[in-house]
RNA sequence: GGGCGAUUAGCUCAAUUGGCAGAGCACCUCGUUUACACCGAGGGGGUUGGGGGUUCGAGUCCCUCAUCGCCCA
């Protein structure tokens, strides 16, 4: 390497031919046919048309290190690379594009056409992420870059989507979800966020309409905690109709508050508490209980609400226990501007202590009332709003269009359509107050705009443990053989109790309804989880997992076999099937540990609540998951992330998979909506019949009916198909309308018929069936990513007999069997909010395609925050781009710096300045990242200024042990040890102290001691043993070093190689040409010795002792205003003979690096007046400055300093309490005792005047 | 509301099963002696957030209070 104009290391110089080298000698292709153990990252892959951050960047450091270490160490390294479609991300930014420069929306373009749009914007920009890891220096495989939605993951996702519907494991259901109406899609949780606002809060009465029969509303109020008949329990609803004139003492209207009034449209109850006695009382108890403890600030308010609860006991409780009674006798609502007539119900989210006590029901706008909802089904729901954020055409409960609607529609929903209904409500009087209060409202990252609760159908991926039935369609393969070995390790007595399901068997558990109690059962399951002891045996599990290729065929024969056996036990339980099958699973209710006691109680499962007919047989996708870290197949580091992990997964909440955009891997479903007669007539003959038929494998018909309840077979099981059809005729009738789903695993293959040839697809929709809109959310593909990208499903776990090692079935005839080599993976890192997103779907879908885990460990990463603990975001500004570090300190800086900071905290700060470019530009920077820079250019200078001229033609030969002196054996112990504690650090993935054990090498005991230590050495004859250990000490340090600052070692290594290319202490080696190949070092600990370590210490602290005297001499005279010295005149050692010994053979370095021009070696003289003196244990080092400095000022000096000593607290009394000393282990004590003794010398070796 | 984490020098962070409270930056003093001022030598700076407890011994374990951050509801 040429040296520039400075001498300082100039990394714009290496660092891009350095990669080009790097990566044109192919360091960075894995060998999938290479015999040696392969180690393989998948990169969590960036949104393809974003920029990397500085959390990728650290990342993405850490990767590199690791992968770098483990090449070093001769695996056979594969680091896949690629990006991600990021659905909306993407899709949001280049609507937001088109809009701004020609004005249209992507409904103006088209889908096939903003699509092409997309895939042109990537093409443009997609490389950016990847031009960014290579200015990084990342090591990965360029050669094999992919993106979620290539070809090859596309494959797997329609794969893995219809194996999952195969499974009967996809269904579609309704569900309320975020609704951006500006973009007009779905958006998950966390692309919202949240903003208390100014709005306010309308209080409303509806007028009551009394019940049919005047009899059953009692005048005074039941004993309390009674319960009363069950609501409208005789009644038919036509019985509520009738309207009957308000007795007297009923109240009239009912009170409600909302801060959203143009969702009363959507009404479809008010709601009374059953109870509202009694949860007064229980409020109150409540918050005598938290008064108990209460800090005294919050006293106060407390007893406030305690107050306002007995005030409400006065006032509004009578009015409510009447409401209850009305509630139960049928009484009914007249909702305002509708007309529409809809029940008062009894259910607990209408809170006695809260507002009025009542709360409206709008199940289609709020996610709160969707869950009454589903506790009273009967109430039905109405939306109310478009795609596009306006009232809609109000459609009632019967189909007919609210008379009232065409006022409304189209009206802009939380603006114009809440003036006016605002309006309207108050000319019928039917408002009481409004009152201005901050509400939280949630809004789009992507459009910024307000979030809608929207009622859709999606299509959902379900995650709970199945009942039997469900577990009975489960086809063979890696899931089967998971449940048929957790059927097994139930049965068995001994594994029983302690399966993890059977805290998690919610039915049984829920007998008792909500309470606290219950949680115990699943707390203690969750420790379980965490600890590393397998509490159930894996035995079976970890056995199919391993060669489901083997079981493959039995597990098929007992799979026939369960699946008929269920079949008929569910034909028993028919009309239980119903309610047990209908709609998603409550998307949130509770926590984990509610979860499992709760579910079937809240969502008000008829067939969970009687219990016996549906039982929770087999796991589902969830428990898969979660067993395979708590029995530790997959590792957490720092562990503590494996709770996060379980406790999300144990909710067990079904996964929405679908996203209303156009950029994504579309849903390979074909739908049409007939009834069976029409669906037999259609497939009796012709096309529809030709399709059943050739469907083959890739097939799979399922009847939605509109209530939610699924029928499915697989075509090919014809046995199971009988029982079905004869279940779906008996049920359905012939003449009922269905919603039939054909979904094809690959869609695209051309196929004849009737002598022409077309796609499955073109087919399908010649026969009237209508692909999916919706796309998958982007987490689908990327759950994949760790085997998708290895080739899945082409290739095969089994290596290939072929001797190519390519797959025998793939239509490339170059593809490789990727999968075989290197799945599972080694190690996934990633930070910590990606956990449960994508962490845990890898695992989950890795399982269920593959039966074994994704990777082995997952290394979380901490967080980089600013200087304020804020996160780094576009909006503050506060935000660090990796490249501008790179360009201003390196990319080694940048790496180092990252990876020091990654400790085992979750959170990391880095201060950040903003800094005016040359060219105009303002970025922002830390001084952080300095540490970095300052680290590379000591070893530039020390390694291209001082090691290799001095090494310039050099030849090593073999030493023998005898020849090498003290501070040999010294730097080649701490070199041993350094690596020692390095390898530890790495196998730990503790990155930090990996860089905290080279830093404090490579500048203390190298740089600063080993290397001055030699200097003397280096013109005398000893010279060429010193320069090669010095050699062969940077030899190894490179290396150490190189995973973490790559380009700075190499463009070292490059020339170290051309100016002494043997290296070696007892044999010789000639040096590898490239360092980012060369081995890993061997440690050799024979190197290690700990009396040369303490040996050296005593010289150490000789030196410091002579360099604390100097500096201390200089400082008097800078204060007498004489110049400083430069060194001492001499120094006097003293100890016992063999130290003496040891000094006198090392006086020479000692001399020069105390600053000493003279030595004077000696096992006791006196100590000479007026000198400085130092006391190091069994060493005193005095040193003779009467003629340099004013003796009276230092003795001034050395009074003041004794008296504030005296007037501290006693150091040394204060640890030596002698009761502690005879009762503390004895040993110890004599540990600690060099310590004390040395802080004891310390003080007494004050520096005396004489 | 639940969970996780944090609180140690001015700043950013370390501190193995409880056993000498450290580093880098910043600050002060001195220094360009030939690898390095992106440096070298030396120094000051701590009631480890507060309060209890366990222990011979607590930054570390337990209880409690306070503040902050993140995740989930």
């Amino acid at each position: 390497m040429a040296k520039g104009e400075s001498k300082s290391y100039v990394p714009s110089a290496v660092e891009k031919p350095l990669f080009d080298y790097w990566e044109n000698a192919g360091h960075f292709k894995a060998q999938p046919k290479g015999p040696a153990k392969p180690f393989c990252m998948v990169i969590p892959p960036p949104n393809v048309t974003g920029a990397l951050h500085l959390g990728h960047a650290l990342n993405n450091t850490l990767q590199d290190i690791l992968i770098r270490h483990k090449r070093m160490q001769g695996a056979n390294t594969f680091w896949l690379v690629g990006t991600d479609h990021a659905g909306i991300a993407t899709q949001a930014t280049v609507e937001k594009t088109i809009r701004k420069t020609e004005g249209k929306s992507r409904h103006d373009l088209g889908r096939d056409e903003l699509v092409r749009r997309i895939w042109d914007w990537k093409a443009k920009y997609g490389s950016r992420i990847v031009e960014q890891l290579k200015l990084m220096g990342s090591s990965c495989d360029y050669s094999r870059e992919r993106f979620t939605l290539d070809e090859g993951c596309a494959k797997a996702v329609r794969e893995t989507f219809f194996k999952l519907f195969r499974d009967g494991l996809i269904y579609r259901g309704k569900r309320l979800v975020n609704w951006d109406t500006e973009l007009q899609t779905a958006v998950a949780d966390d692309e919202v966020y949240h903003e208390a606002v100014k709005g306010h809060f309308y209080h409303l009465k509806y007028p009551i309409v009394a019940p049919a029969s005047p009899n059953v509303a009692p005048a005074s109020p039941p004993v309390s905690g009674e319960h009363g008949p069950p609501a409208r329990a005789n009644e038919t609803p036509s019985a509520r109709t009738g309207e009957t004139p308000m007795r007297p003492d009923m109240p009239e209207f009912i009170h409600v508050a909302t801060t959203r009034p143009e969702t009363m449209l959507g009404d479809t109850a008010v709601a009374v508490h059953p109870l509202p006695d009694v949860a007064l009382d229980k409020a109150e108890a409540d918050l005598q209980e938290k008064f108990k403890t209460a800090s005294e600030k919050d006293k106060a308010d407390l007893a406030a609400q305690i107050e306002s609860i007995a005030e409400r006991r006065a006032t509004i409780l009578p009015t409510l226990l009447k409401l209850r009674d009305l509630a139960k006798a049928g009484a009914t609502i007249r909702l305002p501007l509708t007309n529409r007539k809809i029940p008062l119900i009894l259910d607990d989210w209408a809170k006695p202590e809260l507002g009025s006590g009542c709360v409206k029901i709008t199940p289609a706008h709020d996610a709160n009332d969707y869950e009454v909802y589903k506790r009273h089904p009967e109430i039905g729901m109405i939306n109310v709003l478009t795609a596009d954020g306006k009232i809609a055409d109000v459609v009632e409960l019967d189909g007919s269009v609210n008379q009232a609607s065409p006022a409304y529609a189209g009206l802009k929903f939380a603006t114009l359509g809440r003036e006016k209904v605002f309006k309207d409500l108050e000319a019928g009087g039917f408002v009481e107050k409004v009152e201005d209060r901050q509400i939280d409202i949630g809004h789009s990252d992507r459009s910024k705009s307000m979030i809608e609760p929207y009622l859709s159908d999606q299509w959902f991926v379900k995650m709970g443990d199945l009942t039997a039935e469900e577990a009975s369609r489960i086809s063979a393969g890696p899931f089967r053989d998971y449940l048929d070995g957790h059927r097994a390790a139930q049965k068995s007595p001994d594994s029983a109790g302690q399966s993890p399901s059977a805290a998690s068997d919610g039915p049984t558990a829920a007998a008792d309804g909500p309470s606290a109690s219950r949680r115990s059962p699943m707390s203690d399951e969750i420790t379980h989880f965490s600890s590393q002891k397998v509490e159930y045996s894996p035995q079976t599990m970890s056995d199919s997992g391993q060669n489901s290729e083997d079981s493959s065929q039995t597990s098929q024969d007992s799979q026939q076999k369960t699946q008929f056996s269920s079949q008929k036990r569910s034909d028993s339980s028919q009309n239980t099937t119903d309610s047990a099958h209908s709609g998603p699973a409550p998307e949130r209710h509770g926590t984990a540990a509610e979860r499992g006691g709760t579910a079937a109680e809240r969502r008000g499962d008829a067939a969970e609540r009687r219990g016996a007919a549906v039982t929770r047989e087999g796991h589902g996708l969830a428990q898969f998951a979660i067993d395979a870290v708590s029995d530790s197949r997959v590792k957490f580091h720092p562990d503590r992330y494996a709770k996060t992990y379980i406790d999300w997964l144990a909710e067990k909440r079904d996964w929405c998979i679908s996203r209303q955009l156009w950029w994504g891997h579309r849903i390979p479903v074909w739908s049409q909506r007939m009834t069976l007669r029409e669906f037999e007539q259609l497939h009796a003959t012709g096309l529809g019949g030709w399709l059943n038929e050739h469907g083959g494998l890739c097939e799979a018909i399922r009847a939605v009916r509109d209530n939610g309840v699924t029928y499915s077979w697989s075509s090919g099981a014809s046995e199971a198909d009988a029982v079905d059809a004869d279940r779906l005729l008996k049920d359905a009738g012939l003449d009922e309308p269905l919603t039939w789903h054909r979904c094809f695993a690959d869609p695209e293959p051309t196929v004849e018929f009737e002598g022409r040839t077309e796609s499955i697809a073109h087919w399908l929709s010649q026969s009237g069936f209508v692909q999916d809109p919706d796309v998958l959310d982007t987490w689908f593909s990327s759950a994949l990513w760790a085997h998708s990208t290895l080739g899945w499903p082409d290739a095969t776990l089994s290596p290939d007999p072929s001797p190519d090692h390519q797959i025998a079935n793939s239509p490339n005839p170059q593809a490789e069997n990727l999968l075989a080599t290197f799945y599972p993976t080694s190690v996934l890192s990633t930070a910590r909010e990606i956990i449960t997103l994508w962490v845990a779907r890898m695992v989950m879908f890795g399982l269920y395609n593959l039966g074994k885990v994704p990777f082995k460990d997952v290394v979380i990463h901490p967080v980089i925050q600013d200087g304020q603990g804020r996160k780094m975001s576009k909006s503050l500004g506060n935000g660090v781009d990796p490249v501008d570090i790179i360009d201003k300190y390196g990319a080694d800086a940048l790496r180092f710096t990252l990876a020091e900071l990654a400790t085992e905290t979750q959170d990391i700060r880095m201060p950040v300045t903003a800094e005016k470019q040359s060219d105009g530009r303002e970025i922002n920077v830390s001084t952080k990242f300095e540490k970095g820079r300052n680290f590379c250019n000591k070893l530039w200078q020390a390694s291209m200024g001082f090691l290799l001229p001095n090494l310039e033609g050099h030849v090593a030969r073999p030493l023998s042990r005898e020849e090498l002196r003290l501070e040999d054996r010294w730097i080649l112990s701490r070199m041993t040890s350094c690596q020692k504690k390095l390898d530890e650090a790495l196998a730990r993935y503790r990155f930090s102290d990996v860089i905290g054990e080279l830093y404090r090498f490579m500048w203390d005991d190298y740089c600063s001691s080993y290397l001055e230590m030699t200097k003397s050495r280096l013109a005398g004859e000893e010279g060429d043993t010193a320069r090669q250990v010095l050699a062969f000490v940077l030899d190894r340090l490179l290396r150490l070093l190189h995973p973490v600052v790559p380009y700075v070692t190499e463009a070292i290594w490059q020339e170290f190689g051309r100016v002494a290319p043997g290296r070696g202490l007892f044999t010789i080696e000639t040096a590898e040409h490239a360092l980012i190949s060369a081995k890993w070092p061997q440690m050799d600990d024979t190197l290690l010795d700990e009396a040369v370590e303490a040996e050296m210490a005593r010289i150490q602290d000789v030196i410091r002792a002579g360099r604390e005297i100097r500096t201390m001499v200089n400082e008097y005279r800078s204060q007498a205003k004489q110049p400083t010295i430069r060194a001492l005149p001499t120094m006097i050692v003293t100890s016992d003979a063999a130290t003496v010994n040891s000094f006198r053979s090392h006086a020479d370095f000692v001399r020069s690096l105390a600053h000493s021009e003279a030595l004077e070696i000696v096992e006791s003289a006196p100590k000479p007046q007026g000198s400085l003196s130092r006391v190091i244990g069994p060493v005193t080092v005095h040193v003779p400055v009467a003629d340099l400095i004013d003796l009276s000022l230092v003795r001034a000096t050395e009074e003041r300093r004794s008296r504030t000593c005296v007037s501290r607290p006693d150091r040394a009394t204060n640890s030596s309490p002698t009761r502690a000393l005879s009762r503390a282990d004895p040993g110890v004590v004599e540990q600690a005792r060099p310590a004390r003794r040395r802080s004891e010398d310390a003080d007494r070796s004050l520096a005396k005047a004489r």
